[in-house]
DNA sequence: GTTTTGACGGTCT
DNA sequence: TAGACCGCCAAAA
């Protein structure tokens, strides 16, 4: 297998539950990637694929990918469409919506061990 | 093979 | 409390 780490964040980003944000930091974390940036690059190149991306944000609650979709507003469509409410492009309540990947993901299944 | 960039985070000032 | 700096790791040029 030995997937790559992004595609650990792909699947990472798909379980994150509707209605629900997380950061990037979070997943870095939980993937023990020890970087925050990879997990926005992974997701760069998650445009093309199916992955709810718009359900991760800065550690501000900030859309900060926004500018990376097909239209910058989508994404905050795509949230508002799942109950979130964004003001000023921030999730508003964001400390309420943060969702965390080890809560009820294993990392023993995340875990990349990548290292070919 | 080396350098630069990247949808960030945490800490220091 | 707010702003600035440095650090993480990997991929593309």
């Amino acid at each position: 297998m030995s997937k790559s780490y992004f595609e650990n964040v792909f699947e990472v980003t798909k379980r994150i539950p509707v209605g629900r944000v997380t950061n990037y930091g979070a997943i870095a974390d939980f993937l023990a990637l020890g970087s925050a940036r990879m997990v926005g690059w992974a997701l760069n190149k998650s445009k093309h694929l199916n992955i709810p991306a718009h359900r991760v944000v800065n550690r501000k609650g900030e859309l900060s990918g926004r500018n990376q979709f097909p239209h910058p507003q989508l994404m905050e469509q795509l949230l508002q469409s799942e109950g979130i409410e964004i003001v000023n492009n921030k999730v508003v309540d964001f400390k309420n919506l943060f969702w965390h990947p080890g809560w009820d993901l294993k990392q023993s299944d995340f875990i990349t061990k990548v290292k070919k």
